[in-house]
DNA sequence: GCTCCAATAT
DNA sequence: AATATTGGAG
């Protein structure tokens, strides 16, 4: 087991220095190859320069990105490593994804597991204590034994197990679930999932396989053939295919009707249509649309469509405050509920405190609390904007212009990175920020210094939102054109 | 009985 | 939404 230990290299990723530092520590204690990485972003930039090496990440919620899995979706899909998680404090169901969180009497949180179609994830949680770390080289070779498609719902006990009996149950349990078989009481298991997950690899090679034969001719077994990859069946390429035309069919639709609506380039097919199409999506929607510059003064965080009046190039957005944004003069909007940037005002967004007011909320929502302060909602899943060239990448949750609305790969979603858009998600942060982000007191001073001397006098002491609103417009806030938060 | 496809189910 | 299954037509 210690042999086999040794061989197991952990990248672990966690925001703060001391939890950092312990659970590296733990696990090297116990023999296993550690690295490091302070957030997301670090942890990618390693994975990436270290192809292969790592068996399992360890991480925190936190790091995992706006919509609470980008990032640990982006390993698994492009490092097919499975993730072990903590610090979750409560409930979250999505398609093929869920956590759990039990309780013990001891008020203590215990066992969380969840189910994706690709790659275990195990949940512990924080703090962390030694005993959480024992048996990591169980996940590993389960997860490679069962090349990263275990479905696995555990649901520990409340007492203390050893990890000895987990280890039996769970097997166990996989034995029954094999055998179609009802599950214990005390630990269930949810039946394994065998669906064929169409990766970017592999609809790349489909796509190769209709390129050879031309899509006219392109059918079923054909394309298996080209493709030719081991266990694939041809009721597996027949059922994409038949969503790929239906996507063309879509795209052919939008192109005659020339209708400004993109519905159909949502679709993960979309950053496969040939270039020429995307150019012209791109094009069509410039010409429809300003781009935004989103603002802060104070804590009003609004948009502008650079009408011309007011030429601020100052960026700096709040992503936990971004639904509370309303701006009449702006045609785009976000929306509290959908997190879409409406065309309209949208009169009924309102403040996020209205919105939340318990846990039970945001799973009634299916939307997350972000950050550990339970403050801010976001993460909806359905950001992409039908008409404007401003849009949220539902991965990234990063806000781009242009046509590139679907990254589906981690090489999109980078190239729709700061060069290209106004406004990108800082994963430490957690806020969204230009390419400069700013303090109140530079802000103030932008503003005002910009505008005239007369502000300035009051520059000289700290400035609630109010002074700062009153610098810059010279007007009350009961104006109503945008809301403080 | 096999392939393809559209519709329907999960 | 994505993938699997079904059933009719050839």
């Amino acid at each position: 087991m210690d042999c086999e230990r040794s061989n197991i290299t952990i990248l672990v990723v966690d925001h703060d220095e001391e939890s950092l530092a312990f659970v590296a520590k733990t696990l090297m204690e116990r023999q296993y190859k550690v690295e490091t990485a302070k957030n997301a972003h670090d942890a990618l930039v390693t994975l990436r320069n270290n192809e292969g090496l790592f068996d399992i990440i360890v991480t925190e919620f936190h790091v995992l990105g706006m919509d609470g899995f980008g990032f640990q979706r982006h390993i698994q899909d492009q490092f097919q490593i499975p993730v072990i998680i903590w610090h979750l404090k409560f409930l979250i169901i999505r398609p093929r994804e869920l956590i759990l969180v039990v309780m013990s009497k001891d008020n203590r949180q215990h066992l969380i597991s969840m189910t994706l179609e690709k790659g275990a994830t195990h949940f512990i949680v924080k703090p962390v204590c030694a005993e959480d770390f024992k048996d990591i080289s169980m996940y590993v070779v389960e997860a490679k034994k069962h090349k990263l498609f275990i479905d696995n719902l555990f649901v520990q006990s409340e007492e203390q197990e050893s990890s000895e009996q987990a280890k039996t149950k769970k097997e166990d349990s996989k034995r029954k679930n094999i055998d179609e078989s009802q599950g214990e009481a005390k630990c269930k298991l949810v039946k394994k999932s065998s669906r064929l997950v169409w990766t970017d690899d592999l609809h790349n090679l489909f796509l190769d396989a209709i390129k050879k034969v031309g899509l006219k001719k392109a059918v079923p077994g054909k394309i298996l053939e080209l493709m030719n990859i081991p266990n694939l069946t041809r009721d597996n390429v027949a059922s994409h295919l038949q969503k790929y035309r239906s996507f063309l069919d879509k795209v052919a639709e939008k192109e005659l009707v020339g209708n400004a609506s993109q519905r159909a380039f949502r679709s993960r097919f979309a950053s496969n249509i040939p270039t020429s199409i995307i150019e012209e999506i791109k094009e069509m929607r410039t010409n429809i649309f300003e781009v935004p510059t989103l603002y802060q003064i104070g804590n009003c965080y609004f948009n502008h469509m650079n009408h011309g009046e007011k030429n601020w190039n100052c960026k700096y957005l709040n992503c936990s405050n971004i639904g509370s944004c309303v701006l009449n003069e702006s045609p785009l909007s976000v929306n509290q509920n959908s997190m879409q940037m409406n065309e309209n005002n949208d009169a009924s967004a309102f403040l996020k405190s209205d919105l939340i007011n318990s846990i039970q909320d945001v799973q009634s929502l299916d939307q997350l609390y972000k950050g550990g302060d339970d403050t801010s909602l976001v993460g909806n899943t359905s950001c992409v904007l039908n008409e404007s060239p401003l849009s949220v990448n539902q991965t990234s949750m990063q806000f781009y212009k242009g046509g590139d609305v679907i990254a589906s790969s981690s090489a999109e979603i980078n190239s729709c990175m700061l060069n290209e858009s106004p406004i990108s998600l800082d994963q430490n942060s957690n806020q969204l920020q230009g390419y400069e982000q700013y303090s109140n007191e530079e802000l103030y001073d932008m503003f005002v210094g910009d505008k005239m001397s007369e502000a300035s006098t009051s520059a000289t002491n700290p400035k609630s939102d109010m002074d700062l609103f009153e610098a810059v417009f010279g007007t009350t806030s009961q104006n109503n054109n945008f809301k403080f938060i």
